[in-house]
DNA sequence: GTTACTCGGTTAAAAAAGCAACTCGGTTAT
DNA sequence: ATAACCGAGTTGCTTTTTTAACCGAGTAAC
């Protein structure tokens, strides 16, 4: 079902990795807006062209991350068994993904994973793309869910509640707690939040 | 001075590098002929063309670190102060290569020397192709004396000697002892062949 | 108020690399 | 003996990357 790996398919996805890899460990470093797609490409020893055919703008070089998540919720509505409705398999998702951590959950204490967090929302630029992100994901999600209005706004309703779950995962993990111990609490919201969707 | 060091030409010379180097480490590992064209551009991940663009044969996967070295007697000679006779030239250059243990003067017990001296010699297209290299060299060398026959001679008088030299090094170290040990012999038996040139 | 940077992003042409299929000589199997 | 295979190189075509030059917006200098 996965790639074929030719070699040219397998040094692809590395220079990917690569170029993005340099570029956050550089905005990590030096901040977001202190480091030129020049600095970047120099640094990943490609040139700005090749840069720009990987990734179409440079605040992509960091919410790749996030595009890489895209269209996860339509998808998971879709992939559900029949005796489910899609709110429970949302569900469901969400609870695995506070399961394992998942970094999109918010409950993770990685301090790269952290301090990405943090490039992310304070660097505004960022947070505003994000946005557009996330409404396309909104759109797919509503697709999934069916047409009209009723549809999309289930699907802004849920991907709201996600947002607000991640934050407030993050923030208790920017004070000081650690994830594991966050855990049940996030847990709990959850169950909460999509329980008052229903 | 050096060359401009352009993003093309650094990778360049660094993929040059990587295969060479993963191809003797291959053959060392494994002997020449048990190690196909295409394990080595598998293990060096690069496709079997490309390796032919850098190397042209096989064999000079192994040899090019003599093929550096191509030219570099008549080079001693072009280069000489107006003082000196070409063969003090390169009798200096010999005794220059010994003291800084020099593959090419045959004075260097590291492992990975020897087991590539080793590996040159006990292979025959490697030895064969190498004496097409020597050839190369005597000529250039021969053009950089002079014209004529006499030139010619002395050329090959000089790289015999050279090799006799590197040889009789090597086969001291091959016998177990260090170089920094030989290296007064080889002194000596450098001094005392170039003298009998004069 | 031009001038001259810098920075994000693009374009066109040329070099380099990948891929698949081939030649050609030599072994091995049948 | 002949077919099948393997290994060193090659060939033609496509994809990827480099290079240098450019655009357009912002901004600092004078």
């Amino acid at each position: 079902m996965n790639e074929p790996t030719g070699l040219r398919a397998r040094k692809k996805a590395r220079t990917r990795d690569a170029i993005a890899d340099t570029a956050v460990s550089l905005f990590l470093e030096r901040g977001f807006d202190r480091v030129s797609v020049n600095d970047i490409a120099a640094a990943a020893e490609i040139s700005k062209p090749t840069l720009f055919r990987y990734f179409p703008t440079k605040e992509d070089l960091v919410l790749h991350r996030f595009a890489d998540h895209q269209g996860e919720a339509a998808r998971v509505v879709r992939d559900r068994s029949s005796a489910t409705t899609p709110v429970t398999a949302l569900h469901r998702h969400f609870r695995a993904g506070l399961d394992r951590y998942d970094p999109v959950t918010g409950l993770n204490d990685h301090p790269q994973v952290v301090a990405f967090h943090r490039l992310v929302f304070t660097t505004p630029s960022l947070a505003g793309r994000l946005t557009r992100y996330q409404l396309e994901d909104e759109e797919a999600l509503a697709d999934a869910l069916g047409e009209g209005i009723q549809a999309r706004l289930r699907a802004a309703q849920v991907l709201a509640i996600q947002r607000v779950l991640a934050r407030a995962n993050w923030q208790k993990i920017a004070d000081g707690r650690t994830a594991r111990d966050v855990h049940p609490e996030a847990l709990a919201d959850a169950d909460q939040a999509f329980n008052q969707l229903r």
